[in-house]
DNA sequence: GTTGTTCTCAACCAATCGGTTGAGAAGGAA
DNA sequence: TTCCTTCTCAACCGATTGGTTGAGAACAAC
């Protein structure tokens, strides 16, 4: 994927509003109209917003007399958790590595006081 | 999660730079100087994007002498690709039960198809 | 102490963002 | 045709963003 094109659906979910879209339209297509019905904004303001949708690629339009439904597209939405995921495992296995070798240490150190201990019978820890 | 934090998280990811920070940081913690030194940028400007990135929840820092490193923190990455995969999932699952109605519709269609066509032996369609 | 390194803060600037209003295109209904 | 509905486009406005430079805080080393 274009790294543009991802920094726009990033931006694109960054809105609120564009977010309370996406999350309408996963139940079911729908006009602008309908779409804004629920904000305290006009409806270019909405309009906006869809196109933002529509150029990061995460809706689509069709047409129906005047009416411009809207649809939403999953490839982009499984671009962004594919990009994301990427890097929290990345993230997860270096932090599992690193627990195993501090355990490791933790071992060792175990390993080490109790040879100390034996050296050190009947002498008072500073 | 608090709607804000995730507008802040979508936000901080929306910059490619802060994106290449994730991404290096996912191989493991760097000090801001570390960090700037790939980029044609000043130290001034990555430090502005890592506070974004610390205020987003993405990163955390901590303390050495001069130095701050960075770390990565994966808990925002899981919050934000729940968010996704959850709308994601309802789409995909609609349109699931779209593909289901319309493959028994097209066997409704055909059923009838098989009707007429014994109904009208004979007879031109128009 | 002074010096050098690392990093943040403050002020500034051009560009972008998210809203507004007004105009008008596109198309169904009277 | 004329009206009404639906929606987009254009211009504008204030706030935010992503960069800059300059100043200075915090700390190690000398």
């Amino acid at each position: 994927m274009a790294e543009d094109q991802l920094s726009r659906a990033f931006t694109a979910l960054a809105d609120p509003t564009r977010r309370d879209i996406v999350a309408r339209l996963s139940l079911g297509d729908a006009t602008p109209g309908q779409l804004a019905e629920p904000f305290a904004m006009s409806l270019q303001a909405v309009s906006k917003h869809l196109k933002v949708l529509e150029e990061a690629g995460l809706i689509s339009r069709t047409r129906d007399a005047q009416r411009r439904p809207c649809h939403l597209e999953t490839a982009v939405l499984d671009e962004m958790t594919a990009w994301v995921d990427r890097y929290r495992r990345n993230a997860e296995e270096r932090f599992r590595r690193l627990d195993a070798v501090l355990a490791a240490l933790a071992e060792d150190e175990e390993q080490d006081q109790e040879e100390t201990a034996q050296q050190d019978e009947g002498v008072a820890s500073s």
